[in-house]
DNA sequence: TGAATTCCCGTAGGGTATACGAGAATTCAA
DNA sequence: TTGAATTCTCGTATACCCTACGGGAATTCA
């Protein structure tokens, strides 16, 4: 995270690099029609890096896709990426819209569960298995997203699985950030706990396993009633990770009860 | 963030050192009863390093808490500080627990509200308050947290909140992991915002401004009649600040709402 | 007075992103 | 065919980060 991100250089540069392969329903007048012809010819695109770029962050973590790295891959010298990239954090920007646009969400019109429920089930299981698919995505800072078309489309889907509830308009957007908001940061949670189980070569498990005299030596019960008693109560019986799967689970069941007990 | 983190050495020395101004109710048998009184005299101690730690983090950021800048701060030799502290990461983790611990959440027998849902809810803004006042613990991962006397005190008092539901041991831990989930991800987000706003110079509001004509120039509204059906019914009106609020409090209240529906 | 103990800390090494500016490749016009 | 215009290529240099190692300084006790 802790990461700076969005070094700004020009929005408009940035929307053009992020929507580089999208329809521009506007004309933009303002470029003077680059010279097409002269020159030296490239020998890359910026779809080549980002690719690259999102690669080597899934096989060997987001360290090795520095710029260096990155140049070494893709056999040319760092500084050239520069010249398809005006900066590092304008390349993870693309990497993420990238990666955001991978999930598989039913735009309009598409078919898609007939429950709202389910369908916000979809765009968790989608979400969940993107942060999956590319662990890094938990290291990236989400306040400024790339405002590209895979992060609209995520945004999009979302209202649209709660438009139906009928809640009026600020209601229904409150309500979409908090379920995006909940399920992107337990997404986000689950992929890091695993970048730290692959960065350290030991189980979160064998991590507290190692800590367990703690219990023993530290831990007063006089002060932590309410752990002994779950605890002895059987509480505390499943791993981490189960631990962490079944509150997620439990917590966005009980979010959408309480959005469904909204409806007017 | 982001961050690798616990560099694990060893869990003995790090327990020792989270909890070394505790009473240790069982004796530690193992140490040959140190001899104090020769050798050198030390010139700091733990607390003060990690005092400064997290003043500098404070101030200037997490980055200056460097271990370079540290002793610079205290006017030692950066080498000095690992008499003290054995890592880096270790040092971190005993700012961690520092500053957990600074939150007044009742011990048990101490007077506190009578509902749960306000216990909850002063759960919700001391951890709020303890992030707004260190920036910095939003770049902190929280997957393996310090086990110590700052974590454990907010465990015991999120748990004690939710006994009373008469849920069941299991149910009850799991909801009370769902809660803590969903208040940390939310106060660490809005934390990172203000971090973001702070280094960038710029609110997160400008930054959306100077993005306005993604709207003219790249939004199509044939892909997205959800976003343009909130849109014309001002369901955005209000800052990017006020959004996170507003969503934060709706989804802890729906939350909270589905759970005390659970109650049997 | 010398041994034991403990704290202090300089150096060295392998990482990071990117500003700058010179050089290489390509096309087009004269 | 030549020279100008254009665009891509990339070496160098800078200022950080953490910490292993090992020698030197301070203090107490026998």
């Amino acid at each position: 995270m802790s990461e700076r991100r969005s070094g700004e250089g020009q929005p408009d540069k940035t929307l053009a690099l992020l929507w580089r392969n999208h329809r521009q329903p506007t004309a933009l007048a303002d470029e003077p029609a680059r010279k097409r012809g002269a020159g030296r010819r490239p020998s890359l695109n910026v779809d080549d890096v980002v690719r690259t770029g999102i690669q080597l962050a899934d096989d060997q973590g987001l360290a090795a896709a520095s710029m260096g790295g990155l140049a070494k891959e893709l056999g040319v010298g760092t500084m050239t990426l520069y010249t398809y990239v005006p900066s590092k954090d304008e390349l993870l920007d693309l990497m993420v819209d990238q990666v955001l646009g991978e999930r598989e969400l039913p735009g309009p019109g598409e078919p898609r569960p007939d429950d709202w429920r389910e369908q916000v089930e979809l765009y968790s299981q989608q979400t969940r298995a993107m942060f999956q698919r590319h662990l890094w995505l938990s290291q990236v800072s989400t306040i400024r997203p790339p405002v590209g078309p895979g992060m609209l489309a995520g945004r999009e889907y979302l209202l649209s699985a709660l438009l139906g509830l009928g809640l009026g308009a600020l209601e229904t957007n409150t309500a979409a950030l908090a379920i995006a908001t909940y399920v992107d940061s337990a997404a986000s949670l689950e992929a890091e706990s695993q970048l730290v189980e692959r960065a350290t070569g030991q189980t979160n498990d064998a991590w507290w396993y190692e800590r367990n005299d703690l219990w023993e030596t530290y831990f007063d019960v006089d002060r932590h009633p309410a752990m002994t008693t779950i605890w002895h109560a059987d509480g505390y019986q499943s791993s981490t990770r189960e631990a962490a799967a079944e509150s997620y689970r439990y917590g966005l069941d009980r979010l959408l009860d309480g959005i469904q007990a909204m409806k007017p």
